[in-house]
RNA sequence: GCGCCGCUAGCUCAAUUGGCAGAGCAAGUGACUCUUAAUCACUAGGUUGUAGGUUCGAUUCCUACGCGGCGCACCA
């Protein structure tokens, strides 16, 4: 974003070495280097009984550190697998050297060389050939680093948390931490996926702009299709595509991809997430909620190597299973109402004794505010995992009717840390019974409910050709990732979180 | 949306009641052929987030705005 006007001393100093190494017919910018060995590879290559003449290697990488000492130089090259030094001698370099003089730190080489161990007893490759491979115009905000028995220590370095988040290639360059975070999210989503697909799941994608959005209650982006001349929405959910495809005959289905809600943003919301739905046809929510449990334990063991987490001084146990709790009698047990017979007022009054005053508590009215309920008077305790289940009727418009009881539903949510991680249900298969709950949405929506479901004539179209009984469930892949990973926020397991722009 | 805090050199941070804006690292020049937070000497580097205001004088006090962090509110 720097002009050529404000460009800092320190880049132009990098830009003058530029010039210079072209001068010379160094290209800045290489194409190719053939690597033998990784760092860490390289190191595990020496013995001590090979003295100086240890195995020729070529590593490539990132300096790191660079010690210019006159004729010598030591620097240390960093690539995934660790940092590795370098020993750069005008006596083994040649005219090679003048080279080495125009490096600076963040450059990409390549060396190729021998290993020997220091005086100071680290193993080193003794350089015989340096390769630019990528000139760095613009220095890295790293601190500096020092080698100690319990590792490394960084001096300075990127603090700032807007621009290590802004920036977060910068931020990834400089911190091997956030680098392992990010390769943790992808062993667990792999492992994600390996788990579906290994008990016959397949893997599908559905639109991610629709007409009509739904699946689940939020306000949506809306953009425009310019050909067609139409609103489209990002969707908030993949929920009713994937049941159209249990009518298709897949009867076993799964989706990884964003979801997109128009809402406020914290340490646990983005507006765009990753969300993992799955459904399977002839399970019920007993099913699913039975997998479910078996599929996050396996992902917390996978991810952390331990079913029993340490987070912010309480141990989360994930050993399956999770314990139950019914919407209905959790809440009665917690303030003694019950959400069958109470009336509005009698649960706003619970509302304003348990939670925080709200002048936007007044506007809510049945279903909603028995969600208010369940939010202010049990969630907040829902800290080890576990799976509240049947949830009134009104509350989930896409789930099938309690077999038991018809003012509940088949429904489980599971709780982890007060927090949302997972939604199933019995999914509702009768078109007509789902037509009504559509229409239900629609009054409150007239009502000024924006986020009530919009009425998808075709997805009733597609539950009347007949839908085979189906559990499902989606989990909020984030918020998996920040307990597994042990990271505060969800920017801190987002590569490039949502961020205001840049203040020209 | 509300409240609190922050924004000073490339990075991390200082600056007394309001009195010439500083340090470490990074950078440049020189010295140094086993250094590792390399060392030593010298040099350069700033519209103190932006726009106003108060004042002889503002990094400092006031107002507005921008961006960020945290909390609250909103939020399946």
């Amino acid at each position: 974003m720097s002009t050529v006007e404000e460009r800092s001393y320190v880049e132009a100093a990098r830009r003058d070495k530029r010039a210079a190494l072209e001068a010379r017919g160094v290209p800045a910018f290489a194409y190719r280097y053939e690597r033998t060995h990784t760092a860490a590879d390289a190191l595990a290559l020496y013995r001590d009984e090979m003295g100086d003449a240890g195995p020729r290697v070529r590593v490539a990488g990132r300096l790191g550190s660079l010690r210019s000492k006159g004729k010598t130089c030591f620097a240390h090259l960093e690539d995934p697998s660790g940092r590795i030094q370098i020993y750069l001698r005008q006596d083994g370099l040649g005219e090679e050297y003048e080279l080495v003089q125009l490096l600076d730190l963040d450059d990409h080489v390549g060396i190729e060389g021998s290993l020997f161990r220091t005086k100071a007893g680290e193993v080193t490759v003794r350089a015989e050939h340096v390769t630019l491979l990528a000139k760095s115009l613009r220095p890295l905000p790293r601190g500096k680093t020092q080698q100690t028995e319990g590792g490394v220590v960084t001096y300075g370095g990127l603090h700032d948390p807007e621009l290590r988040y802004r920036q977060r290639y910068a931020d990834l360059a400089v911190h091997a931490e956030v680098r392992s975070v990010f390769r943790l999210r992808s062993k667990v989503v792999s492992w994600l996926r390996r788990f579906l697909d290994e008990r016959g799941y397949l893997e599908v994608e559905t639109p991610v702009l629709q007409p009509l959005y739904g699946g689940a209650a939020a306000r949506p982006f809306v953009t425009h299709h310019n050909a067609l001349d139409m609103p489209l929405y990002l969707r908030i959910a993949d929920e009713l595509y994937l049941k159209r495809l249990l009518v298709g005959g897949l009867e076993r289905v799964y989706e990884i991809g964003h979801d997109f809600r128009n809402e406020g943003m914290d340490r646990t919301h983005n507006p765009e997430f990753t969300m993992l739905e799955f459904y399977q046809a002839y399970a019920d929510y007993s099913d699913m909620m039975a997998l479910t449990e078996v599929l996050v334990s396996g992902a917390v063991e996978h991810g952390v190597g331990t079913r029993a987490v340490e987070r912010g001084g309480v141990t989360l146990d994930f050993t399956a299973p999770f314990p139950r709790v019914s919407f209905i009698e959790g809440i009665r047990e917690r303030c003694g109402l019950d959400l069958r017979t109470a009336s509005d007022g009698e649960m706003l009054a619970v509302v304003r004794r348990f939670g925080v005053e709200s002048e936007a508590h007044e506007e809510l009215s049945g279903g909603r505010l028995q969600d208010e309920v369940f939010k202010t008077v049990l969630e907040p305790h829902l800290i080890q995992p576990t799976f509240v289940v049947d949830y009134p009727k009104p509350l989930s418009p896409l789930a099938k009717e309690h077999r038991d009881d018809p003012a509940l539903t088949e429904r489980f949510e599971l709780f982890v840390g007060g927090r949302e991680w997972a939604n199933g249900f019995s999914e509702l298969n009768d078109p007509d019974d789902q037509r009504r709950r559509f229409e239900d949405q629609r009054l409150q929506r007239d009502a000024g409910d924006e986020e009530a479901h919009t009425y998808d004539a075709d997805y009733i179209r597609a539950l009347e050709y007949g839908m085979p009984p189906a559990g499902g469930v989606g989990i909020g892949i984030d918020r998996l990732l920040m307990v597994i990973a042990d990271q505060p926020s969800i920017r801190d397991v987002i590569l490039f979180p949502a961020m205001r722009p840049e203040a020209q």
